[in-house]
DNA sequence: GTGAAAGCGCTAACAT
DNA sequence: ATGTTAGCGCTTTCAC
């Protein structure tokens, strides 16, 4: 069996009580009898239990990551460095994927929940607003990355997704590209990088055409189906932005398929900036999030949650970055 | 406060034991007094913690998952079919990124045990053999995936490599190719795929060039290095053989950097069939190996090995399948 | 069928 | 400076 305080402390000829106090640092122990206490934890091998001293009312050192798919490369980067950071404060990160599913969300946070974890992160396309609220209201430690919910009082750190779309549009805009189509998701965050694309249109005295934007509207949309249907229009755009990298490599197959050469006959942008932008070809131009600085921001912000203390709620925009590779270039007029 | 059990006893006036028996569907209870608490219960939104249960012997459901890095697609996908099936038998998944470092791979292991997970699954690159030995020797439910120690008492779940890089080299070879290179990861699978390599060459009548094998040995070499390395050889190789599908992109990098053109004058193929291996241009023809099929056999054998109804020690190995697109190409003679 | 009580490994008052 | 003790929320005998 695994050793316990109490044989730690039979070994050290002291109490429980002392050899809880050096475990946690806390009280007024001789250097003697810590040093002793100490030897005999190495010699068995002891680890306190992080069960039994959280059923007392300590932390369990545990977070909850909620995100939609840890197979798609973005998330999975978010993952990594809110790993990297709790690491580092020392706490480990429990993983789920909801599929965007608001049963599983459900199903997820319940279970956090029995599991005593001590707050939990949630990232875009976090749906099921009703448990959030839920959440919230009982003071539960919570944060959002990549996603806010506007009217609700909670932390999070976003980019600035507006800026995020005129970045990309303004970007096609000075290639001379006049017809520029959108593939979006059904998120909040295209909602608003629709938005900043319509206000760099308008800034450059330009018509904004519906039919140009297409939103993918089920996880099972592919980025390929829905830039065939925009590459199929009689006249057809000569530039595509894609709201995620996925989305902008189905653009890629699908232009390649018609035999379009890229970026000569279509220049195509990405947002995200994950590793999937370099894998292809051409090296996608995307505006990048700074998923590494986010990730750790909302880490620390929960932390703070945590801990307690926080006095107000802060909802963090970090400023995206348009990254030039060579899926776009200069229309020729 | 989040109700207890004592909380749902009073309300339907009843003993607590009650109430255990009838969450966990134990002992005898009779129906009307199982609706009532069961109505208390739901109406309370009574959890039952898992930290108090885990206390009193039983699982935390909870289980470890180390990774040499989850931003790697590869892993990444292992990790969330890991987690989906984790999830329908009911276990919760924390997240381990080790860089393939001893140190981080003994913290997280030492953590894990603290917060009394019920198993741990390790990924390919797992490193540290003294502490593999010692969980093993504890009995400490363990399971490997992608990965197998020779000599030691572990269930494991890997695809053949030894096969899979007999089957790359030998796709190569019908493709008239004589002098193919490789791109090796300093690990087991890699070094098992040399083997296949070699026996292909030989069953070819063909000889085995030192020069040929390139051996990453650090985690900072990249694919496109190495691959520089391999095609400034006088006499380059006209097909490159990649263990991983990073170091394939690493290598078509190269190769389109010094003006080659795909796959017409130089084949390359790649490991592991990740989302990567679609995204890239010419899309990888590549060994694939059943990442979901591993992942959901590893979670399995550790589910039994944590329910002790696990007689011997299980060490499955599955078939890898080449799935051939554009990355390579018959030499023309 | 149901309940009383001991105990899981630890923390934190409170004594000494 | 160290020890005693009462919980934390739950499971599990063992009575009744």
């Amino acid at each position: 069996m695994k050793p316990t305080i109490y044989d730690v402390a039979r070994e050290a000829s002291v109490s429980i009580a002392t050899v809880s106090k050096v475990i946690n640092n806390t009280g007024r122990i001789s250097d003697k009898t810590r040093k002793k206490v100490l030897e005999v934890m190495e010699q068995l091998h002891y680890q306190p239990s992080v069960v039994a001293s959280a059923l007392t009312g300590k932390r369990t050192y545990t977070i909850g990551l909620l995100i939609p798919d840890l197979a798609n490369p973005f998330f999975a980067e978010i993952a990594r460095y809110v790993e990297d950071r709790g690491n580092e404060m020392g706490f480990s990160l429990v993983m789920c994927s909801t599929d965007n599913n608001s049963k599983k969300e459900e199903k997820y946070i319940s279970l956090l929940r029995q599991k005593s974890v001590d707050g939990i992160i949630l990232a875009s396309g976090f749906t099921n607003d009703k448990i959030l609220k839920e959440l919230n209201k009982e003071k539960f430690p919570l944060a959002l990355i990549s996603q806010d919910i506007s009217g609700l009082s909670v932390d999070s750190v976003t980019v600035d997704d507006f800026l995020a779309g005129y970045q990309a549009t303004e970007h096609l805009l000075t290639l001379n590209h006049k017809k520029i189509a959108v593939i979006a998701e059904n998120s909040r965050s295209s909602k608003e990088r629709i938005r900043g694309y319509r206000e760099a249109l308008q800034d450059a005295k330009l018509d904004y055409d519906d039919n140009l934007i297409v939103i993918s509207d089920s996880m099972s949309d592919t980025g390929k189906q829905l830039a065939d249907q925009l590459l199929e229009l009689s006249d057809r755009p000569t530039a595509i932005i894609c709201c995620n990298n996925l989305l902008a490599i189905g653009a890629i197959h699908s232009a390649r398929e018609k035999g379009l050469i890229l970026p000569d006959e279509l220049s195509i942008t990405g947002f995200d900036d994950t590793i999937l932008a370099t894998a292809v070809e051409p090296p996608l131009t995307t505006v990048k999030q700074p998923i590494r600085e986010m990730s750790y921001q909302v880490m620390d912000l929960l932390i703070q949650k945590i801990e307690g203390k926080t006095s107000t709620k802060q909802k963090r925009v970090l400023v995206p970055k348009l990254i030039i590779r060579k899926s776009t270039k200069a229309l020729k007029q």
